[in-house]
DNA sequence: CCTTGAGTTGAAGTCAACTTCAGGTTGCAC
DNA sequence: GTGCAACCTGAAGTTGACTTCAACTCAAGG
């Protein structure tokens, strides 16, 4: 009945803008046959691509990694439900790291707040690595440099 | 002593970049007096402002809320521990908030990994309101837009 | 006094992830 | 066949959090 899908069919059921999905498809995300008069149509497959993609990013993850853990799957032939759990599968870890992550400054936030310290002396949310550098008293700060904007409250 | 720290012992000290500094200053977030000849020389609570901030953004928040938050700090006397506690102590929920929301991630990506699906017609990670809604098959995506207006229907 | 490293400024650039816009084309219902 | 919503394009704009740049001044050691 429906093989296929225009943009406005598939920002409807995906809830992805329309501009979003022509960006995705420029890096190369999500892919498009064309009609004759040059209007996309997707592949309901796409949907499914689409899905991943915004649940990657809420995982914390760009459209760049995005990208290359999608052109994994198989081109050849649809990718299956077991392709899918495999790419799937890569972001778990990703995802217990953030948690963890946060877990701990979570904690450290209660030790910070008990003590009222945010000390640089002794704050282990300050001092993660217990990096009490060399010159001078008073410890570096020695969290990760973050890249990019903080992800997706 | 050292009764204040030129803007180069503080980017060392707090491992932030001078240009952020500056920068944070630009918006607010911290202070600085000047010597006769216009140069910077923080105050030694700066330190503990600059660490508040970044470990405010690791839990997520951007810097206009921080700046928010760090207005409510009494401006007439040094801010003490208590301050300090009380201000972390409104982030926690936050983090909590963040914090449950990637493992309700997780524990639903789990689901899917075992059924491959990520299907919009089952999948609740991707029809997490359950919203089925009303135009022919298949499901809508009702997860939050990360900011802006909804798209449109 | 001179050099040199540290500081100053405003303006512009960057990056990701989009959105908005202007101006033109398609496709479908009547 | 006509009208109009839906579609197309490239370019430019947006936001947050910065960095980089050019051109300049300041501070301290020799």
């Amino acid at each position: 009945m429906h093989e296929s899908l225009t943009i406005g069919q598939l920002s409807a059921r995906s809830g992805v803008a329309q501009s979003a999905l022509r960006y995705y498809e420029r890096l190369g995300l999500i892919h498009a046959e064309r009609t004759g008069g040059n209007q996309r149509r997707y592949a309901r497959t796409e949907l499914r691509r689409v899905a991943f993609i915004r649940i990657s990013q809420q995982v914390g993850i760009s459209l760049e990694e995005i990208r290359t853990a999608l052109d994994s799957l198989p081109s050849s032939r649809a990718p299956s439900p077991d392709d899918w759990a495999a790419l799937s599968r890569t972001w778990r870890e990703r995802l217990d790291e953030r948690i963890k992550l946060l877990g701990k400054l979570r904690d450290d936030l209660d030790g910070c707040i008990g003590c009222g310290c945010l000390s640089l002396q002794r704050c282990t949310l300050y001092n993660p690595g217990d990096t009490l550098a060399g010159e001078g008293p008073g410890a570096r700060l020695v969290l990760p440099r973050r890249d990019g904007p903080p992800p997706p409250a």
